[in-house]
DNA sequence: CTGAATATTTCAGGTTGTCAAGTAACGAGG
DNA sequence: CCTCGTTACTTGACAACCTGAAATATTCAG
């Protein structure tokens, strides 16, 4: 390799690429909400929304995706069907299980909570499409390490 | 421009892009929320505590910092006070002014944190020295877009 | 059929967050 | 100096999020 990867301790230039991580996080994050308020959701509840505007998910799944406890799952979807967003169904496969799925009226919300999220054009804007496909490699790459 | 980018509506790559980053979002949280627990910290409270690492700060100016009301910080400095890893000082020159400022215990655990914080060295292990720089510049440019 | 395991909910308790109201101090104009 | 508007912070009420433990219903292995 050209430059090993010094993994004992980060170097200047990691140590700025991580803050500038922080600040992209902050900044989507930001969008994020702001644009699950325009539609009067919580970020939590926007999360929920957009997993299940895909496909139906059986609570403990929905956990799972969320990090979280199921019993906390409980209460967000609790909300969301009090708004008609969200129903329970069983599973006729499992009747312990029940399965959260979006309303038609959620599916739209999801969709228009999609579209108002800026961050997508926003801040790539800026870059060209030889910029993306470069960013777009170096994100995977990151991605790609063991998990914990 | 090669490539004139699309402010319209996003394109397949863009969309594939901001995918990618809403993993390293998801990604950077997790590590964050973790390291924060480790030192029985919430996020928030790990957040504070690091900017106070680093300088006293008015509660306002705290509040500005955190993006939320003033009235939410009195809550979260007041627990870390509790535990002694921050204090309250008058200001002198400004009496209605209360400087939060981190406790040598404060700074010190603040300084675990930052180093416990494994989002550091693994997903930038896997990039050479030409990548980091690479990856910089290009969050440089998607961070110099307008605010709102 | 029995008992362990699983899926969900409920409840208590803590943290984060907002908003409105209250207190204290600053600062400018009379 | 005094008053008035502004600023900084805190308090209280309330909602959402989140965890952990206990309760219920169902599944599944033996």
């Amino acid at each position: 390799m050209a430059t090993p990867p010094n993994t004992r301790r980060p170097d200047e230039l990691t140590l700025e690429v991580v803050e500038l991580i922080g600040d992209i996080v902050a900044r989507y994050h930001e969008d994020y909400e702001s644009a699950a308020a325009e539609h009067s959701l919580t970020g939590a509840q926007a999360r929920l929304l957009s997993l299940l505007s895909l496909e139906p998910l059986p609570m403990r799944k929905l956990a799972q995706k969320l990090k979280c406890e199921p019993s906390n799952v409980t209460g967000i979807v609790d909300r969301l069907e009090s708004r008609g967003l969200v129903e329970r169904r069983p599973d006729p496969a499992d009747r312990r299980v029940k399965l959260a799925a979006a309303t038609q009226e959620g599916r739209r919300v999801a969709k228009n909570l999609r579209e108002s999220l800026r961050f997508a054009r926003e801040p790539l804007a800026g870059l060209g499409r030889e910029e993306r496909l470069a960013l777009r490699g170096l994100l995977q790459r990151m991605l790609r390490q063991p998990e914990s």
